[in-house]
RNA sequence: GGUGAUGUAGCUCAGUUGGUUAGAGCACAGCAUUCAUAAUGCUGGGGUCGAGGGUUCAAGUCCCUCCUUCACCA
């Protein structure tokens, strides 16, 4: 067999948040192609990263008040953690905030200018006036132009499911500061997609001798695409961001989306500096190796329109195929907070503990087409249980006993068994179900090999051999097939069960499995190990428990939500919307103007902290400095600290005004102390 | 709203280019078995294949209309 090279992907996981089972569907789908390409004897990389840009992360850096370098660093690991828990095995997992990564995005940017598919253009965009940043689309709530709910996102509601502009937003606000935005023009710079029709038209349709580049479904949602136009994709984005800096333009940075893909190949880069490997070799335009992606439906669009064009227009190759697979529910519905069903890797391995099962539910529904699965956590443990206990590993338990007492752990197979024979033929058609991720295809015929399996050392009713004088070799002959069937029928699920399979290596006393041992056979005067129960039953209070842990630590939130929901129906905020504001009686400890400001003054303030809180309020225009200083009043202490032209803001100090006047700071009455809660 | 998908036994799903009485696993019932961490074998009950129309000697499969559920809409 010719050794093909393959470099294979899954879709990076956004730092941001926890891997959970809906994501493992794709990271299992892949380990399980991975595996078993590599099992084919094929060289297979397969590569990952965190996927850690974008105003998202460095919000959410900057609430937990650390760098985003250490927020991504922690969540790496959490991730890394999680896969190794999946036995999904990655040749490299790396991070899209890598060096590697910076070099090739400035390198595919620069060679798509090189190729006039960059352009620039001044767009207008909603802009926070306190935070100082332009947001995104999710970051711009306010009441629904269609049914006026409120707090909707700036490109659909939740409520009533329309979906609109957040221009259309009524009394819009930014999720950040709660400020209303404004809308401001800036120049961003776009890859001309446009201009890549007609060579995303061919390459959408294409084939290569590994089959369609596309899923017929997906072909279909192209052409979709196509028909309504493809738009300019917008590259870049304004600081502040978290990401990389266009080269040849300072203070904009490449948009997330752009750089993630590339993570591929960094990812892939990285490898190649720590293993020798050839990285040209797989990446150069028109290179013979091949190269997967998996991904979820839901992004399709990046990766069989910009991606390819990225690549064919910055002078490198063009992915073999792209494979989408459908989403994930539990028990039928998507995967709810409230049900429990929001099932994180980490509960999933602390109350489970065995990954195995649900990489083999997962394979048993998977296919190769776009439709979703459903886990359902009754059919799960009825499933595993049956299948891999009550039928696959019973084989082996059920005549490993005869073998190990009787006859010393020696085996002696018969020369021409018929079932042996039957599941030795079934290895292509189980093959070439892997290859085509019809993995569903693949275990329910590995299943009725296992049937056959059962079915014949029921026929042959060993223990009853066992207690009748002279029937030795025989028992010892239907004993040994019986573990020869239980080799293949590993052979061929390892890709799916592979720690599994390791165990079972090693009570067989084999070397490690490779799908060409198809042909082998365990010989007479081979020894086996003693046999050990390999696995035990699911516990169905082990799945209650689990998913009753996933409520409890939400009910609090959505509870509240909930609550909130409904009080919020008039124009009113709960108690609890209220106790998150900390107010504090501040002591003016110093009061300054600010050279260069117009509208501020630097107030030094004392809350009963160790430290004092340095603020920056707009009432220059109301308050000599002079008058303020040893006065007392009220401060918002736990207000994000915002970076200011003249330096940090700590908080923020009360203070009235309107059109009649203003600002008036507040005071409190004599006796408040600094540091004292106000409520 | 537009588009794409989906709807087959109580549950989870197979059903290749239309071709005998629509299949599997689980669950359920009965029998057998007792080697196997209650596992296994055999047998059985259970479906107007979302609804209605049409094409055909023949439709779960092709065509039309409607309904369900889901996703996507950059």
């Amino acid at each position: 067999m010719s050794s093909r090279k393959i470099l294979v992907t899954s879709a990076l996981p956004y730092a941001n948040g926890s891997i959970h089972l809906g994501h493992l569907v794709e990271y299992i789908q892949t380990d399980i192609w991975t595996r078993f390409q590599k099992m084919q004897g094929h060289t297979v990389h397969y590569v990952c990263a965190d996927d850690t840009h974008g105003t998202p992360i460095m919000l959410r850096a900057e609430k937990e008040g650390i760098t985003p370098e250490a927020l991504i660093d922690g969540v790496h690991k959490e991730h890394r953690a999680d896969f190794d828990g999946f036995l999904v095995e990655f040749d490299n997992y790396y991070s899209t905030n890598s060096g590697e990564n910076k070099t090739l995005s400035q390198g595919i940017y620069k060679a798509l200018k090189a190729n006039d598919k960059i352009a620039t253009k001044t767009i207008e965009q909603f802009y926070d006036p306190v935070k100082n940043m332009f947001l995104p689309d999710r970051f711009i709530k306010g009441e629904c132009p269609k049914c006026h709910a409120k707090d909707q996102y700036g490109d659909s509601c939740e409520s009533c499911g329309a979906t609109y502009n957040p221009t259309e937003l009524i009394e819009a606000y930014s999720a950040v500061s709660g400020a209303a935005p404004i809308r401001k023009e800036t120049e961003h710079h776009f890859f001309k997609l446009s201009e890549c029709e007609d060579f995303l038209k061919e390459w959408t349709q294409s084939c290569t001798a590994q089959g369609k580049t596309l899923q017929g479904e997906a072909a279909n949602k192209m052409g979709e695409w196509f028909e309504s136009g493809l738009k300019d994709w917008d590259i870049s984005r304004d600081a502040p961001y978290f990401g990389f800096e266009i080269p040849d333009a300072p203070g904009k940075y490449f948009y997330v989306w752009l750089d993630a893909p590339i993570g591929y190949m960094a990812s892939f880069k990285n490898l190649c500096d720590k293993n020798g490997l050839d990285f040209d070799e797989y990446w150069k335009a028109g290179s013979d190796t091949e190269l997967y992606h998996f991904i979820g439906k839901d992004i399709l669009y990046f990766h069989a329109l910009f991606w390819p064009a990225t690549l064919e227009y910055s002078g490198y190759r063009t992915p073999t195929q792209v494979f989408a697979h459908g989403f994930l529910t539990v028990n039928g519905e998507k995967m709810s907070k409230s049900r429990g069903t929001f099932i994180t890797a980490r509960s999933y391995l602390d109350h489970i503990k065995n990954p195995e099962y649900l990489r083999y539910y997962y394979a048993a529904k998977l296919n190769s087409t776009m439709e979703d699965i459903d886990l359902n956590l009754e059919d799960f443990t009825a499933r595993v249980n049956s299948d891999l206990v009550g039928k696959y590993i019973n084989i082996a338990s059920r005549t490993a006993g005869f073998i190990n007492k009787h006859f010393d752990g020696k085996l002696n197979p018969s020369r021409n068994n018929a079932v042996v024979a039957e599941l030795k033929a079934a290895a292509d058609a189980i093959a070439a179900s892997y290859v085509a991720r019809e993995y569903g295809k693949a275990l329910r015929e590995i299943m009725r090999l296992s049937d056959l399996a059962n079915s014949f050392v029921a026929d042959k009713a060993p223990w009853v051999m066992a207690k009748q004088e002279g029937r030795e070799a025989v028992l010892q002959e239907v004993c040994s097939d019986a573990l020869e069937m239980f080799r293949l029928l590993t052979l061929y699920l390892k890709p799916v069960l592979p720690k599994l399979a390791m165990e079972i290596e090693a009570f067989l006393n084999v070397d490690a499995m490779q799908w060409s041992h198809v042909d082998a056979s365990l010989n007479a005067e081979h020894t086996i190990n003693k046999y050990n129960h390999l696995i035990t039953r699911v516990d169905p209070k082990a799945i209650a428990a689990m998913v009753d842990s996933n409520k409890e630590n939400l009910e609090k939130s959505e509870a509240v939500a909930a609550l909130v929901k409904e009080e919020v129906a008039g124009d009113y905020i709960n108690i609890d919307d209220f106790t998150k504001v900390d107010l504090r009686i501040a002591h003016i400890v110093n009061a300054e103007y600010v050279e260069g400001a117009d509208k501020l003054l630097k107030l030094t303030l004392d809350i009963g902290e160790e430290k004092t809180r340095q603020v920056f309020a707009g009432i220059k225009s109301s308050y000599d400095p002079e008058t303020l200083k040893g006065r007392k009043t009220v401060m918002v202490a736990n207000l994000a600290p915002r970076k200011m032209k003249f330096g940090m803001s700590e908080g923020m100090v009360l203070a009235a005004s309107d059109g009649r006047g203003g600002p008036f700071i507040l005071s409190p009455d004599s006796g408040a102390q600094a540091g004292m809660a106000v409520k």
